[in-house]
DNA sequence: CCAACGATGGTCT
DNA sequence: GACCATCGTTGGC
């Protein structure tokens, strides 16, 4: 079942949290999401949104429940969920996921030319905010859409996932803060 | 195992 | 012109 308005409406903490154990599904690929982290208007400049609106991050100020993404480091793209109210600017970034399936299509879109196969390990196909975009074709054409209409969904799940916190990973700013959840002992995760 | 590094290009000042 | 919410490879132990 696609979640609705009112699960993309809570406060962004609580969403980060929320969206552990849900389902990301766009077609055939489904997977589970075992890692976020939270970026917060007030208080928070590791926050694209901190310093104002400007062209990249103009979708941030848009409603809960629609996506942010946009290109890092001139190759990869990260995917968001907008959150908190319209106009405010914050978002959740989706960091890992565990692949349910579509796997072999997300096999082919992480493998490149290389001389050994990383993603022949499961759990290197989506444990990166980058990598599960490549996974699931996620790029700037997905950006400022609705997760609450299109073809990219957020899923219900029975889980109730045991959740842990730690600092956000690769910022240059707001590295002190608390605001990375991840499902404890995933082996999903981009980083222990 | 892990730290260091380069690829690569959009965005903002 | 500097900065990046990254990743795969390389070279050390």
């Amino acid at each position: 079942m696609p979640l609705g308005k009112q699960f993309y409406n809570q406060p962004t903490i609580d969403l980060a949290q929320a969206l552990l154990g849900k389902y990301l599904v766009y077609g055939d690929l489904r997977g589970t999401i075992v890692e976020t982290e939270a970026y917060l208007f007030y208080n928070d400049p590791g926050c694209h949104a901190s310093r104002g609106m400007t062209p990249r991050n103009a979708p941030m100020f848009g409603p809960a429940g629609n996506t942010y993404v946009y290109l890092i480091y001139g190759m990869y793209h990260c995917l968001n969920i907008v959150s908190g109210k319209t106009g405010e600017g914050e978002a959740v970034l989706i960091r890992a996921i565990e692949p349910v399936s579509g796997i072999e299509a997300m096999r082919k879109r992480r493998s490149t030319t290389r001389r050994w196969r990383s993603t022949d390990r499961l759990e290197n196909l989506c444990n990166g905010p980058g990598k599960l975009c490549q996974a699931f074709g996620i790029t700037k054409k997905h950006n400022n859409l609705s997760l609450l209409t299109g073809d990219l969904r957020i899923h219900t799940s029975r889980e109730k996932p045991e959740i842990a916190s730690s600092t956000r990973i690769g910022l240059s700013a707001g590295q002190e803060l608390e605001l990375r959840f991840f499902i404890k002992d995933s082996k999903f995760v981009s980083k222990k």
